[in-house]
DNA sequence: CAAAGCAATTTTGTCGATAAAAACTGCAGA
DNA sequence: TCTGCAGTTTTTATCGACAAAATTGCTTTG
């Protein structure tokens, strides 16, 4: 199911790779919410019969990236302020727990991951646009890799899963409100400090930081400066 | 996505039927665990063509039901006791907050839906066989339909339709080892400590209590006494 | 001018056919 | 008896075609 492994293609069925681009092109923001998904269209787009397509789209509805209805075909998921803050809610209450669980039982092995994913996002750079935003693809998969080492060391692997799922889709609020958040806050300390508690095995500190941490970035893209999404 | 109400069958597209159908199958333990799923066979049972079946099969898989291997077709998802465990630790971190947040927030909407959920479940019979164990179907519906009104009052959409999910992969578990727990416990005064410490809007009290109670379960299932699962 | 009705066009959902990949078979040789 | 291999059979994944439903646009009417 949830990759983990953020890494692009390696599915060498078409459905799969359609699965992947598709996935990719909402979760960049290149299919706007509620937009129309018609085969015929995707057809061209992604190169693929319509059977592939469809069985991309089945998956893409069950990971909660695309709604369908009835007999009028897919489209991509709304996304509102409300989805939002449910979403941060979940990932709090799941990877509240699953952090918790990784600073009372976690190994060496969870250790070293948490070391190395901070040392690495805090190395790599926000943006690669020169004066305004521009998302760094890199970092973006280094905040996912930090997250995910975070709760690693759990031994929940479905919760782990579940959060996967669910990080991806808050990143498309993320990339859908495009640079709101950009300097102004200093989310490389942030990210520190949780590291910090967590491998000081500081449970209470680590998750009530990861709560904030999440929290704040759901008030940010919930700014009233547009970008409000769909009905 | 999940369904909620799990009355049976409206989908109208033979895709839809046919991942229902599926799915009660494997939710009843009809398909077995790592059994393989050809398509040829499925289209004989199920009375439809290959791309509504691959269509079926691929949103199983994303909903954890089902493996796919690169080439090589899907599978039942394997079922052992890891997986239950892990299963139980995700409802009780999910649903406990969950819970915890009706409590603190529900509305007479939701204390009527608990108490009408409650006052069902208690009046139906959990077996329809005389002397040994048969399943009720109308029970496990109430039975579902009692636990997923407990949190139905968190005003989280998306938490909800998780805890749905992660449900029905439970269920599969119980219909697994048949009967082993039928009797043994005092299930009915269980549900109803559980609902009168929500409607106490005693919050801790009925978490723990939800916490002993998922608990408990997995710990009959995961008895010594076979139905084990494949590898 | 607005609303309702009808016809043309899209679009969806489904099927059967087909190439490519995997699994299976029996057989020969060590 | 076991092992490796060539040919056969099964199975997967994909495509293009087609009927049914939905949407659109046009026309007619009150």
């Amino acid at each position: 199911m949830a990759d983990t492994e953020s890494g692009s293609a390696q599915g060498t069925s078409l459905a799969q790779l359609a699965y992947q681009r598709i996935r990719g092109d909402i979760l960049g923001g290149e299919l706007k919410p509620h937009e129309k998904l018609k085969i015929h269209a995707l057809r061209q787009r992604y190169g693929a019969g319509a059977s592939p397509l469809r069985e991309a789209l089945s998956q893409l509805t069950a990971d909660g990236l695309v709604t369908r209805a009835d007999k009028r075909g897919f489209r991509v998921a709304p996304a509102d302020d409300g989805d939002l803050d449910e979403l941060v809610q979940t990932r709090c209450w799941l990877e509240g727990n699953a952090l918790r669980e990784s600073i009372t039982r976690g190994t060496a092995k969870w250790e070293h991951a948490v070391v190395i994913a901070i040392y690495e996002l805090a190395r790599a750079p926000r943006s690669i646009g020169e004066g305004e935003f521009r998302a760094n693809p890199e970092w973006e998969r280094l905040h996912k890799r930090f997250h995910m080492a975070l709760i690693s060391g759990c031994g929940n692997r479905i919760a782990i899963d579940l959060a996967d799922q669910l990080y991806d889709r808050a990143v498309r609020y993320r990339s859908l409100s495009i640079a709101r958040s950009f300097a102004r806050r200093d989310v490389v300390k942030e990210h520190q400090e949780l590291a910090d508690a967590a491998l000081d095995r500081n449970a209470e500190k680590a998750v009530s930081l990861l709560y904030a941490h999440y929290q704040r970035t759901a008030r940010l893209l919930a700014e009233p400066n547009g970008a409000g999404a769909a009905k």
